[in-house]
DNA sequence: GCCGTTTTCGGCCCGACTGTTTTCAGTCG
C-alpha cells in the first residue's frame, strides 16, 4: 500500500513529539512539525512528485535531510528515526503530552521519575498520590489532569456552519460599541473549527472578559486575565477572547487569525528588517510603524494583502512578496447553481419554486439534477420520468424571464462504474452530474477505477461530491486523488465542490490539487430546499482556500459560455 | 533540521496566563 501524504505527516508529528520530550533542540522539533504541515498541504502526492523526479528539498521547510527521509519512508514504508525513538521511549508519550497542562517538560519528568509510559500508568500515579510530589506539579494540576483522564476531552472540531451559529450569538452578546470580530480558523474559513478566537477593541477590555465569563452558555472558565479570557461553552466549543486597543487592531487581527505558521513566516520577514511583529503592532525598536489595520502591516512588510483564507503558509507569503497572489473567486462571481433537487425526488419544493429561489440569488441559470432511479429512497427518476421532467422544464423555461433551467440529472455511479441511466437518456440533458451513493468501502484501486470509468462516459460533465465524506460522520471513501484529478484533466470532466455544510467536498487541498492540474471545478449547493442556495458561500470559502479564481470555476460563466465549456 | 542581497554558521516569533514558586518555568495559542 503506497504511503499517503497524511501518513508521512503523522510520522513527522510523532517524531516531533518524541524529540521534544527527549529535550532535543526545539528548532529541530519545529522543523519536523513544519515539514509535516507542508507535506499535509501538498496538492500532489509525495509519491507522484518522486516518480516525476521532483526535488523535494525545494518544498518550503524541507531540506536535503528531510527530503531523504521522505524518500526513505515512501520507499520502505518505515521511518528509522521514529522507530529508534520508539524503542527508547514509548510512543504513547505523545498522547500524554496532549493532556491539558502537560507539555514535553512535564511528560519527561513523569516518564523519568515515575516511569509513566501510558495513560493508565498516569492514572495509577495519580491514585497513589505520587504526582503532587513532583517538582512543578501540585494539587491543582493533579486534579486537572485527573479530570481530563476521566472525561477524555472529545478532541472535537465543529463544522464551520455550526461554529458560525455559535459565533453569531456570542458576538451579538459581547457587542459593546467597540469592534467584536471572530478571527482564527473561523476567519480563515476552514471546513472545521476547533475553537472560536474573538478579538475585541475596547477601552474597557477587562470588562469584556468579565462579560464573557457571565455568558449563559459558559460551562467552564479555563483562564481569565485582564486582556485574555478562555472559556468552554456548553456545546463543548472553546472560546478565546482577546482585548486590544484600537491602534493595535490590525496587528492583533493578524495575530489572532493565524495560521500560526503564517504568523511565524511574517515575523521572520519582520526580523529580516530588524523589526518586531507582535499582536500590538509592527515595531522598529520601541516605535510602532504599523498596526492599526492589516493592510498597513502587510504593506509595510512589503507584501500584498493576503486574504485570510490563504494564510496557511502554503506559499502565499512568497507570492505576496512578488505581488502575484491570485484574485480569489467571490460569491458575486457565481452565475448559476449546477446541482439542485426538486420534489420530483428527495427535494422539498417544486421545480418552479427552486428556480425562483435561484433567480432571487441573482443567478442566470440553474441545472435541475434530481436523482436517478437507483437511489430508490429518493424516488430516483427512470428514463420515462426524465422525459416527463424535460417537458415540464420546457414549459417553465417558456414562462421564466431572464432565467434558464438547465435539464440535468444526478446520475448514480453503479458499483462497476457504469451509470444508472442509458446514454439515450443522458444525451438529452444539458448537465449530467455523476455521483457515488453506495459501496463506499471498495478498495482504493476499485473505487478510483469506478469513478474514472464513470467519467469516461462523455455525457458526464461533473463528478458530484467526489470523496463522499460527511464531516464528523463519514470518512471519505478511499481514492487515489492523483489519478482521479489526472483523469478529470485528460477527459475534460469537471469536479464539484459541494457546498453543503456537512460535505464541503472536494476539500480545499484536493480542490487546489485539481486546479494545479488545470481541472475545472463547479461550486454547487446540492440544494434540496429553497433556502439552501445560500450555502453557496461555504463552497466559495473552500474554493478560496484552494486558491481558485473565477476562471477555475465553470459556473461563473454566462450561460452560452458555460454550455461551450462543459461540452465534451 | 532549515535557511541565507547583512550569514554556509548561527540564527531560528512572541506574549499572556497559570501554578508553582519566592522570581519564574511551563504551557498555550
Amino acid at each position: 500500500m503506497p504511503v499517503q501524504n497524511a501518513e508521512i505527516a503523522a510520522m513527522f508529528d510523532q517524531t516531533a513529539d518524541l524529540l521534544e520530550i527527549k529535550g532535543e533542540n526545539p528548532f529541530r522539533v519545529r522543523a519536523y512539525r513544519r515539514a509535516a504541515r507542508t507535506v499535509e498541504g501538498l496538492p500532489q502526492s509525495i509519491r507522484s512528485l518522486l516518480s516525476a523526479e521532483q526535488d523535494l528539498s525545494e518544498l518550503p521547510g524541507i531540506g536535503k535531510d528531510l527530503a531523504g527521509k521522505i524518500a526513505e519512508i515512501v520507499k520502505t514504508g518505515h521511518f528509522d528515526l521514529l522507530e529508534s525513538l520508539k524503542r527508547k521511549m514509548p510512543g504513547e508519550l505523545g498522547d500524554i503530552a496532549g493532556l491539558p497542562g502537560l507539555g514535553p517538560k512535564r511528560v519527561k519528568l513523569l516518564y523519568e521519575k515515575l516511569k509513566v509510559r501510558s495513560l493508565d500508568d498516569l492514572r495509577r500515579a495519580i491514585k497513589g498520590g505520587r504526582l503532587r510530589e513532583l517538582r512543578g506539579f501540585g494539587l491543582v494540576m493533579e486534579k486537572k489532569i485527573a479530570k481530563a483522564l476521566e472525561k477524555p476531552a472529545a478532541e472535537k472540531r465543529f463544522k464551520l456552519a455550526e461554529a458560525e451559529a455559535e459565533a453569531e450569538a456570542l458576538v451579538a452578546y459581547l457587542r459593546n460599541g467597540g469592534r467584536v470580530v471572530v478571527a482564527g480558523s473561523f476567519r480563515r474559513r476552514r471546513d472545521t473549527v476547533g475553537d472560536l478566537d474573538i478579538l475585541v477593541t475596547s477601552k474597557h477590555g477587562p470588562r469584556v472578559g468579565d462579560k464573557l465569563v457571565g455568558y449563559d452558555n459558559v460551562a467552564e472558565v479555563l483562564a481569565h486575565g485582564p486582556t485574555r479570557t478562555t472559556v468552554v461553552l456548553r456545546s463543548g466549543i472553546q472560546v478565546d477572547l482577546r482585548a486590544v486597543a484600537e491602534e493595535c487592531y490590525g496587528a492583533a487581527l493578524m495575530y489572532f487569525t493565524g495560521s500560526k505558521a503564517h504568523n511565524i513566516a511574517l515575523r521572520g520577514i519582520a526580523n529580516d528588517h530588524k523589526w518586531k511583529l507582535n499582536e500590538y503592532g509592527l515595531f522598529s525598536g520601541k516605535r510602532r510603524i504599523a498596526g492599526a489595520t492589516e493592510e498597513e502591516v502587510y504593506k509595510k512588510l512589503g507584501l500584498a494583502y493576503i486574504p485570510p483564507e490563504m494564510r496557511e503558509d502554503r506559499g502565499e507569503v512568497a507570492l505576496a512578496l512578488e505581488d502575484k497572489l491570485p484574485r480569489l473567486i467571490t460569491v458575486e462571481d457565481i452565475r448559476g447553481d449546477l446541482h439542485v433537487h426538486s420534489d420530483w425526488t428527495d427535494g422539498t419544493a417544486p421545480i418552479e419554486d427552486m428556480a425562483k429561489a435561484a433567480q432571487a440569488c441573482g443567478y442566470e441559470y440553474m441545472a435541475l439534477t434530481d436523482h436517478s432511479r437507483r437511489v430508490a429512497m429518493a424516488h430516483g427518476l427512470d428514463p420515462a420520468r426524465v422525459a416527463k421532467q424535460i417537458r415540464e422544464i420546457d414549459k417553465l423555461n417558456a414562462k421564466l424571464k431572464g432565467f434558464t433551467i438547465l435539464k440535468g440529472i444526478e446520475v448514480d455511479i453503479l458499483k462497476d462504474g457504469r451509470l444508472d441511466l442509458p446514454d439515450s437518456t443522458l444525451s438529452q440533458l444539458d448537465v449530467v452530474v455523476a455521483s457515488v451513493h453506495s459501496f463506499f468501502d471498495l478498495s482504493r484501486e476499485a473505487q478510483t477505477d469506478r469513478i474514472i470509468r464513470a467519467m469516461e462516459n462523455r455525457h458526464v460533465n461533473i463528478v458530484g461530491h467526489p470523496t463522499g465524506r460527511l464531516i464528523g460522520e463519514r470518512e471519505p471513501y478511499d481514492l487515489d486523488m492523483d489519478r482521479l484529478t489526472s483523469a478529470a484533466r485528460d477527459l475534460n470532466c469537471c469536479l464539484e465542490i459541494n457546498a453543503q455544510p456537512e460535505r464541503l467536498d472536494l476539500n480545499d487541498i484536493h480542490a487546489h490539487a485539481a486546479k494545479v492540474k488545470g481541472v475545472k471545478l463547479a461550486v454547487s449547493t446540492d440544494s434540496h430546499t429553497v433556502n439552501s442556495f445560500k450555502y453557496i458561500r461555504y463552497g466559495i470559502d473552500q474554493a478560496r482556500r484552494a486558491w481558485l479564481t473565477a476562471e477555475d470555476v465553470v459556473n461563473t460563466r454566462r450561460l452560452a459560455d458555460l454550455r461551450k465549456l462543459i461540452k465534451r
